[in-house]
DNA sequence: ATGTCGGATTTAATCCGA
């Protein structure tokens, strides 16, 4: 099985390069995120074209996750348990489906703008909140749970940890949020980087970041030890943030043993 | 690093979020 997760910052604007790359990359499940489309706005059948069902959830202007199997999409769950809103507002940040036996989670964690922004707190009980939405789900069979955390692990998951004393994406808080959710018996995959010493997976759109490859490690892979024993490989697609028209984040793609 | 995007509204420059 070949699965992948990938911010396509708008599927709208993404889906002339969201369709190439499904066909060269042929992943059987893709876990999305930035959207940005509301749940009917969702291109489903032109992914239904390449063999793909599709399960979205989206809000419009912001945020959105969607699910994308050629493998079965079952038992989908738009949210979770438990889930923070903000403002009074549900966000679209969490679409769950079994897919191969794998109950898979898209997740696009709130981005938290600075430490001292309530969206901040908010991104904090969001991962709390998903966390205790998990223990049922790893308790029933396995488990991966891919895509935009906006925390970077370590210091080595940005390109100078310099520039970000102060920020948002590298606070203790924010990697132990992480740590918990690994204490569940979650796995980090390790993805491997086609180019570079290290496997980033954003780099901002402005001031030449990415030719200068000064990126940040912030979408990720966590998968229960079942799973994570199964990797053959992985690796991050950085030819997917080439050229015109990229997605600021590339695609992780994983192949499992079946 | 604050150099660009994408989506929206105030339809054509500006704001917001990242």
């Amino acid at each position: 099985m070949r699965f992948a997760t990938w911010n396509v910052n708008s599927v709208k604007a993404r889906l002339p390069r969201l369709l190439d790359w499904l066909g060269t990359t042929a992943p059987d499940v893709v876990c999305l995120q930035e959207t940005k489309v509301a749940g009917d706005g969702f291109p489903a059948g032109e992914v239904a074209e390449l063999g793909y069902e599709t399960a979205a959830y989206g809000q419009g202007r912001w945020n959105g996750v969607a699910l994308l199997s050629r493998i079965g999409l079952d038992g989908v769950r738009r949210g979770f348990d438990g889930e923070p809103q903000f403002g009074g507002v549900a966000e679209a940040r969490a679409i769950s489906a079994v897919c191969g036996g794998i109950r898979f989670t898209s997740v696009y964690v709130p981005n938290g703008r600075t430490p001292d922004d309530p969206h901040y707190a908010y991104k904090l009980e969001w991962l709390a909140a998903l966390r205790q939405a998990l223990v049922p789900d790893l308790a029933a069979g396995p488990v991966v749970v891919a895509g935009d955390y906006n925390v970077a692990p370590t210091d080595a998951d940005v390109w100078d940890i310099g520039v970000f004393a102060g920020s948002t994406h590298v606070t203790a808080p924010e990697r132990a949020a992480l740590a918990r959710l690994r204490e569940l018996g979650l796995t980090d995959v390790p993805a491997r980087a086609l180019k570079g010493d290290h496997p980033f997976t954003y780099w901002d759109y402005r001031a030449g970041m990415f030719h200068q490859n000064k990126g940040m490690r912030i979408d990720l892979v966590y998968a229960s030890a079942d799973v994570a024993g199964r990797v053959e490989d992985a690796l991050v697609d950085r030819d997917a943030r080439k050229g015109k028209g990229p997605s600021d984040h590339a695609p992780i793609v994983v192949d499992l043993k079946d």
